[in-house]
This record gives structure tokens, sequence and C-alpha cells, in this order.
DNA sequence: ATAGGGTTAG
């Protein structure tokens, strides 16, 4: 009796509560290991405590989603002749959903139906979910029907709102709106949880006027708002360009009591780095500082990203001492930014020596990584080198991604050598790259300013059969492939077929358009073009903007042409 | 005690 494993057997009951409970609300690596010392224990125990603590503690693996731990945890106790009940089982059934294993969590439904008692509300919500996560949402649905056929139990909101996601999830934003006004009409109303989810599903549809309309509705019906709606509103709305009324929701929800969160400023801190003024992200950080809330790796990220884009590496790189000093680990992510800063301003060395450093450090690249110093090594001239750095990331096994390619096909083009970038494009014969619009446009441009305008039309007439329509970027980058091989009324009659086909050609259309014919001599036509541009509301860049003024004599014999022009040269001088 | 909503950064 001095084995002390034996010992354990006298621990009482509330002895586990205690450390149940204790576990709940750990954090750290040791978590898991912890529960599974406490399950060990409580296994020896004669008797075996209940099986509700059995089933809190396994809750507890749950939460930290070892769900095929927690599966094995039952395993044993079974094992140890420990009966099981209905909350065991469907606990069960949860991991086997979460582990993709739906077929093993319907078996545990027929062992319910076997053992001869009826399955609980939970059972049928469980399973259901399963099947949404799944992505077997039609059998979700068809489940859900039965339910309700055969009267097996009386759906609650939750029931209805695992149907509500898994329609949002495939794409059927308005059928979960129809389920959700179904619901607002029957006795089982809906609650915040399933408003979100709609929300939310119409922010990413790019329709948050309409989430902002039903965000409305729900308040009028006199279901509150939480953080989770408005943060899904704030990201709508960033998503949109809609910064500022992204942060008039943020003001909206404090009048409501509701504290914004880090999330939220996130949010906010990011889409003004992304739309170029991190000025104002800067603010956002100092207003969520004086809130209380602590900036995070994530804040200061983005900020460091947005000094990055715009080139300004030494604001980066006080971004980055301050956040060490506030004791903030930098991850890959924040020295992908770093290194991407580097190549921007054409410090390639910096930008090796970062790389090198970080592994020295034990931080590991990843693709995107890679991607970025592929991209500077082209960028800084030396393209012998960037392949070598390609092959080198893929016998370090870094599978190359989509963005990779483009990477490397660009910097092929640009530094003369189309023809070897389209060999390597064909010989992969990649699905994946032949279904990128993206990439062809890239080839397609590279071959023409390569001198080399028939592989641009090979690229651009395979287009059709490959099933992908050209966007405004193709037709732009088609029309120099036309001029060069001489056919200028094709090309001219490209900028007339992209309107037909739904394009409407933008500012770099009518650029390049009035650029070619004038190198083209052709001035009258160029005339006509740069009017129509005028008359869209598109105004030259400078370097058109220059070849006009070099090469179309007296422009403009028509006034308003004329006065245009007047008007751009005058401010012209005024800003020199 | 078990089931449902969102995670923002390269």
């Amino acid at each position: 009796m001095n084995c002390p494993r034996l010992r354990l057997r006298y621990y009482s009951t509330s002895h586990f509560n205690q450390r149940i409970m204790h576990l709940k609300h750990a954090s750290g690596a040791t978590k898991v290991d912890d529960a599974l010392q406490v399950f060990d224990e409580m296994l020896q125990r004669q008797p075996p405590p209940s099986i509700i603590q059995f089933n809190q503690l396994i809750t507890v693996v749950v939460k930290t989603r070892h769900y095929s731990t927690a599966l094995s945890l039952y395993k044993q106790m079974k094992l140890m002749g420990i009966p099981t009940d209905l909350y065991a089982m469907n606990i069960s059934i949860n991991c086997h959903c979460r582990l993709n294993q739906v077929t093993y969590a319907f078996a545990i439904l027929a062992t319910i139906f076997k053992q001869g008692q009826p399955p609980s509300l939970t059972t049928y919500n469980t399973l259901i979910n399963g099947l949404v996560l799944a992505d077997r949402v039609v059998e979700a649905v068809e489940m859900f029907k039965k339910l309700l056929r055969e009267k097996l139990c009386e759906p609650n909101p939750i029931t209805f709102g695992t149907i509500i996601n898994g329609l949002c999830k495939v794409g059927y934003t308005s059928k979960a709106l129809e389920l959700l006004r179904f619901m607002e009409a029957s006795s089982c109303k809906p609650c915040v949880a399933q408003y979100n989810t709609i929300i939310g599903s119409l922010c990413k549809d790019k329709m948050v006027d309409d989430a902002l309309q039903l965000f409305a509705n729900m308040t009028e019906k006199g279901v509150l708002a939480d953080v989770i709606t408005y943060n899904s509103l704030v990201q709508g709305l960033c998503n949109f360009g809609r910064e500022t009324e992204a942060a008039k929701m943020l003001i909206d929800m404090e009048k409501e009591g509701l504290s914004p969160t880090v999330n939220t400023f996130n949010i906010l801190v990011n889409a003004f780095c992304k739309q170029g003024s991190v000025k104002d992200a800067e603010l956002a950080v100092q207003s969520m500082v004086r809130r209380g809330l602590h900036p995070d790796v994530i804040t200061y990220n983005a900020l460091i990203d947005g000094y990055c884009l715009r080139g300004e590496i030494d604001e980066a790189e006080n971004v980055l001492d301050g956040m060490v000093e506030r004791d903030i680990v930098p991850n890959i992510i924040t020295y992908s930014s770093l290194i991407n800063g580097y190549c921007k301003n054409k410090r390639i060395d910096e930008a090796r020596h970062l790389f090198q450093e970080i592994q020295d450090k034990g931080l590991i690249p990843n693709i995107i990584t890679y991607s970025t110093m592929l991209q500077g090594l082209f960028q800084s001239g030396n393209p012998a080198a960037a392949r070598e750095f390609f092959n080198e990331m893929q016998t370090k096994g870094q599978t190359p991604s989509l963005c990779t390619y483009r990477i490397l096909f660009y910097g092929m083009c640009k530094n003369s050598q189309c023809s070897d970038a389209l060999a390597l494009f064909r010989s992969l014969g990649s699905e994946e790259l032949m279904k990128d619009i993206v990439l062809y446009n890239i080839l397609i441009d590279g071959c023409s300013k390569c001198g080399k305008p028939n592989l641009g039309m090979d690229l651009f007439d395979e287009l059709s059969s490959k099933g992908l329509k050209p966007t405004v970027w193709t037709y732009t980058v088609m029309i120099p492939v036309y001029f060069q091989e001489g056919l200028l009324e094709k090309g001219k009659e490209l900028v007339r077929r992209m309107e037909e086909n739904g394009c409407l050609p933008d500012r770099v259309t009518y650029c390049v358009i009035v650029q070619e014919l004038l190198k083209k001599n052709e001035p009258r036509e160029a005339e006509n073009f740069l009017k129509e541009m005028l008359s869209r509301g598109f105004f030259p860049d400078s370097s058109t903007f220059s070849m006009v003024l070099h090469l179309i004599p007296n422009v403009g014999k028509d006034s308003r042409l004329r006065s245009i022009f007047q008007k751009l040269t005058s401010e012209e001088r005024m800003a020199e």
C-alpha cells in the first residue's frame, strides 16, 4: 500500500473537481499533458469518479482540439469497464466530426439507438454540424428536414444556426436569409449568432450594404449586436475601402456599451495600411492604446508592412524596435515584410542578410518569404541569381505557389527571357497555372516586351479553349502585341471589342493605345482616343502626357481638348 | 458536462 500509484486511489471526488476546474482555466503547453495526468489518476481510483467528471475532463482536452486524444481516453475507460452515458457519446460524435470521420460519428448514433435510448437534440445538432464541416451541406439539410418531418426532436436556434452556417458556407446566403426570416416568424426566434453568420457571409459576398440593412433589421427586432457583429461589419466596410464608415462603426459600438477588441482595431489598422495611409493607422493604434488595449504582433506587422509597401524602411525598422521593446516577438510574417521593404528599396544585400539571419535564429522561411526574396533578386537585375534561388528553394522542399510562378515568369520576361519562361510554362503542364489569367497576362505582356509579339498572340488565342476570360489587363497588354505586328486596325478594334465583352477600358488601356498610335505616327487617331479618354474622366499619366505634347502639333483644334490641356499644363507648372 | 457565430498580419 505504499506504492504511490495506489495511494492516489484515496483522493476524494472534490479533489478531482478542483483539478478539473483549474485545468479549464489553465493555459500553456502542458495543459493536455496535465489533463492526461489527472485522467490516469481518475482511472486508478476505486470506486471510479462519476462519468460527469470524466466528461468534464475530456471536454478540457477537446477544447484544446486534441480530438484523437479525447477519443483514446474514452477507449481506455471502456477497457476499464467504466460505463459511459449519452453526454460521453455526444462528445465522441463531435470528436469524430472534427476529425472528418462522419461515418464513425453515425456509427455512434446507431449504438445509441441499439441501446434503446433516444438521441438528444445535441446529438442531432452535432451530427448536422459534422456534415456541414465535411462540406456535405445537402445531406445536412436533408437530415434537418427529416428531423422536422419525423418529429424526432424540436429544433432549437442552434439547429437552425448550423444549417444557416452550412448554407452560407456553400454560397447560398439568400437561402440562409430565408431560413432566418422563417425563424423570425416562428416561435424559435433567432439570436445574435444566426444574424452574425449571415452578416459575415454578406460581407464576404461584397454585399456590405445588405449586411448593414440586416444589422438594422436585427436591432429593430430587439436583438442586440455584439463584438462579433461589429467586427464583421468593420471588416466588410474596410474590404470596400470604406474605412471612414468603419471607424464610425467603432464609435457606434462604444455608444452601445460594447468595447472594441484588439481585433477590431487590427482590422482598421490593416485597412489604413493597405490603403496607403499609415498615418491614420498610427492614429488608430494610439486610440487603441488610450483605451487600454495592447497592440499585438498582428498590429505591429500591419504597420511594418504598411511602411514597407511605401518603401519607408526606416519607419518600419522603428516599429520593429518598438515591438521588441514591448516584448512582442516578431515572427516570420514580420520579417517577410521587412525583406520586402529592403527589396523595394533595392537593398538586396540587406534583404539577403536578414533572410539568412532569421534562419540562424531558428525561424523557418515559408513560401511567401521565398517568393519575396525571389522577386527581390529579379528586381536587383540578377536573373541568374534569381533562377538559382528558385532551384534552391525547391531542393529545400518549398513547393512554388501560383504567386511564385507569377514572380518567376514576370522576372524572366523582364530580363528578356520570355522564350525560356514560355518553355518552362509549357513543360510544367500545370492545370493550376493554365487556369490563371493573371499568369497569361504576365506572359503576353512579357512576350511583347521581349519583342516576340507572335508568341503573345498564340497565348491570347488559346485563352478561350482553356475557358479563360480576358480581363481589362489582358486586352491592354494585347494592344502593343498587335501594334508590333503592324496590325493597327486589330489593336484599335480590340478597344471596341473589350467593351462589348463587358470590359471597360481603363486609364491604362487608353494610355497604351494613345502611346502606341503616337509611336506609329497616327496623331489624329491618338487624339480621338485621347478625347474619349478625357470624356470618360480619365487623365493621361505623365509619360503619355509628355508624348502627347511633343507629338501632336497644336493639340486640340477642338476647344474642349485645348482647354483641358491648358488646365493640365498650368497645373503642371504650378507643381514644379 | 455535450452542439452554433468571426481571427484580423507577409
